[in-house]
Formats: structure tokens, sequence, C-alpha cells
DNA sequence: ACCTGAACACCGTTCAAGT
DNA sequence: ACCTGAACACCGTTCAAGT
């Protein structure tokens, strides 16, 4: 899908312009500044322009969604044993969406189909689940899996150090405004870092002992 | 807070007549339908009058998140060992905001203040856990990895079947392909329970085997 | 083929005016 | 104290008209 030659090509609207102006857009001021208007503004062009190029802004996030998909490191599984692979991965992952929560339920709830970073990240991670002797017919539950945990992981890195502050009504809840106030976590973690570490080497562990059983 | 007596009661608006018509029209249309000006109709009340009961959109949501809360079923922390416990909780909470994925935003990024209900279930919850010998300054990590796991499978549990067909790239990502098309599981079972029933019996091994070690 | 400009059917929220 | 009605500043999307 090339560009005719003999024209000026550096005006000519396309998915690609149109996602590199939504991620700059995004990391400059945040996902409410993603709307086709301020989308079509950035591009110097008309917000019905857009939509010679995409079929709503739904197309727009899943266009986004598989650019960032390009930046989760899955590296470690070409080199590293699966549970240290699957952690490193997993962080990763967790911090790339992160930034970019209201992609959760885009990917979450959207088919990979043509998308073509998501569906190469999800071919390395096979390749490590197989590699490390994860029978063919359990690996995709697996991994759906590990992804639940780090989407739900990805909103709690965003919670606020308050959140679970019972205020008026800590009497009526003394044991978890006791553990809560406990909480307090090694230096440099932060208390959704603590959380995340806990929980994904449970699954992993857990995960291992059902692949070993 | 009662209504002053002398007046006549049925009309009179106010947070609990809010929750109850936002869920009556949530179950009824889904999330589309909650705007605040559906919301006014349905109470036969102009848009602007919500505003004398509420903040903000987002507080309504809170209204409602904090009355589903109570639909959680933490019965079994009072009653059955903690693994198996814990197995109850969760699958009975994922199952409550599986039709509700619009307020996992909300209950994870939210504090808990002034949602008494939702408090009310921390306690319960935390209650088991200490029971079971948990170390008060572990059991909110413990909680939040549960958390995370469940509302990342909330969001799964609505994915569409074809999720991960890979249609025309499906030569780019041979061992993917083939691990999605064996996924089958056993009958009366879809795909995001088993993946749900995998993950939590790993995560919850490990979180056993944590406290144990 | 791809753009503009106007229009449509909505949103959440505010506020003066009433009772 | 609590309601109405009008208004405001937006949304995403469509479509006739241009080139």
């Amino acid at each position: 899908m090339r560009r005719r030659a003999g024209r000026p090509s550096q005006a000519l609207l396309g998915q690609g312009q149109i996602t590199r102006a939504a991620l700059k857009l995004v990391a400059r001021d945040g996902y409410k500044a993603l709307t086709m208007s301020g989308l079509a503004k950035s591009l110097n062009v008309a917000p019905s322009a857009l939509y010679n190029h995409v079929a709503s802004k739904q197309d727009v996030l899943l266009l986004v969604e598989d650019a960032l998909m390009g930046r989760v490191d899955v590296s470690a599984f070409a080199r590293m044993p699966w549970a240290e692979a699957v952690r490193l991965w997993a962080h990763s992952y967790r911090d790339v969406f992160s930034a970019h929560l209201p992609l959760i339920p885009v990917i979450a709830l959207l088919p990979v189909t043509n998308a073509p970073q998501t569906i190469k990240m999800y071919e390395a991670v096979t390749d490590g689940f197989l590699r490390a002797g994860w029978p063919q017919e359990r690996i995709v539950d697996a991994i759906v899996a590990l992804e639940s945990f780090i989407f739900g992981s990805a909103y709690d890195a965003n919670a606020p150090a308050d959140i679970f502050a019972t205020g008026e009504l800590a009497e009526e809840a003394p044991h978890f405004s006791a553990a809560v106030s406990l909480r307090r976590n090694p230096a440099g973690h932060n208390d959704a870092d603590a959380a995340f570490a806990l929980g994904l080497d449970a699954l992993v562990a857990g995960l291992a002992a059902t692949l070993a059983g």
C-alpha cells in the first residue's frame, strides 16, 4: 500500500500519520485530549477528513493500541528461563499500559485481527511457553490469566495513595483499617509495585506447579 | 438523615432513589443508557435537578458501584477454609462486575471513603485472611493482587469468542494460531471461565505458598 | 480519491429564576 | 431547599459539495 509516485508525499493523510499524531497528542495532553477534532487539528485537517482513513474513533484507539504493543518487551522469552521471562514480560506489559488505561478495554474486548504488532507479541510469548514444555491446548488460557492480572494491575498502578482511606467509617471496619495502615512497603517500592510483585510471583509459581503436576 | 415528617415523601428525590433508578436503567438498557438526562427522565425530573443530590456523574457511578458491592458474596470467609473461601468470593466478585464493566475504573481508582458497602466487603475479606493466619502487613497487598486479577477477568468474560482470530496474519504467527485453535475447553465451560479458574487456582496456591514459606 | 464546511443528535454541567 | 428551563461548551459522525 505504497503512495503513488509523482505526488508530494508530505501532507497526505494516512493511518500511519494518524497513529503518530494520536500518540503525540496523548503523550503531551493525555486521553481527554484525544478527540477526533483535536486529532484533526494536530494534523491541520478538518475532523471529517479523518473518516476517509478510519471508520470510527474506536479504530483510532485500535491503531494506537497496536503501536504500543510493539513497545512491550518480549525479548526475555528468547534468552531466559520461563518463569523469569514471564516476569520481565509482565512488568514491561504493565508499565506500557499503565500510562494508557483507556486502551485496556480495547485490548481486552476487540479482536486481534488486523493488529499485527499485537499478534507478533502473542507469537513470541507462545514460543516461550512452548519451549518451556507447555502443552499447546493450555497456553492461551495461561496467557489470558496472566494478561487479566496485568490489566488489573495497570489500573491499580494509577490508584491514588489514599484509595483505601476509610475516613469516618473506620470504626466499622477495624481490621481492614488496621491492615491498610500497616501496608507500608520497603523503601523504593510503592504499594502498587509491591502488590504486583506479590501477585505475579504467586501466579507464576502456581502456573509452574500446574505444569509440573 | 431522615426526611422531615409532614411532607409527602413519595416524590422527593434523594441518593437512594437515584441509585435505584440508575440500577434499573442499567439492568434494562445497559451503561450507554445511563446518562444524566436519561436518569432524570426515569425519575420524571429535569436533568439539573440531579445536581442537588450528586456532584457529578462520577458520583452516580460511585453510588451504583457501592450498591453492587453489597451483592458480592463474602459469606464463605466465615465458614470455609481460606483457599476455598477466596475462590468463592473471587467468583462472586467477578460475576457481579462482569455485567458492570464501566464501574471497574471507578472501583480501581476512586477512594473507598463514603462507600460503606465496599468497606464492609473489605472488612469481611480481611477477617478471613486474619483467621487464616496472614500477617496484617501483607493482607492488603494480597487482596489488591487478587482484585487486579478479578477486574481483568471481568473484562475477559465479555470478550467475543473470536478475540484471538488472527485472520490474514495467521501465517505470521503459526504457533499462536495453533494454540488458539486448540483452546477448546471441557463441555459446559467457556474459554473465559477456564482461564479464570486456571489463574485463580494458581494465584491462590501461590499465595498460600508465600504464606507458608 | 480525498478534502471542507455545515449540520445532526447527542453529552455533562451551570445558573438565573421560580416555589 | 429543591425544582425548571435555557444555555454553554463540548462530543462523534454524516453528507452534500467541491477539487
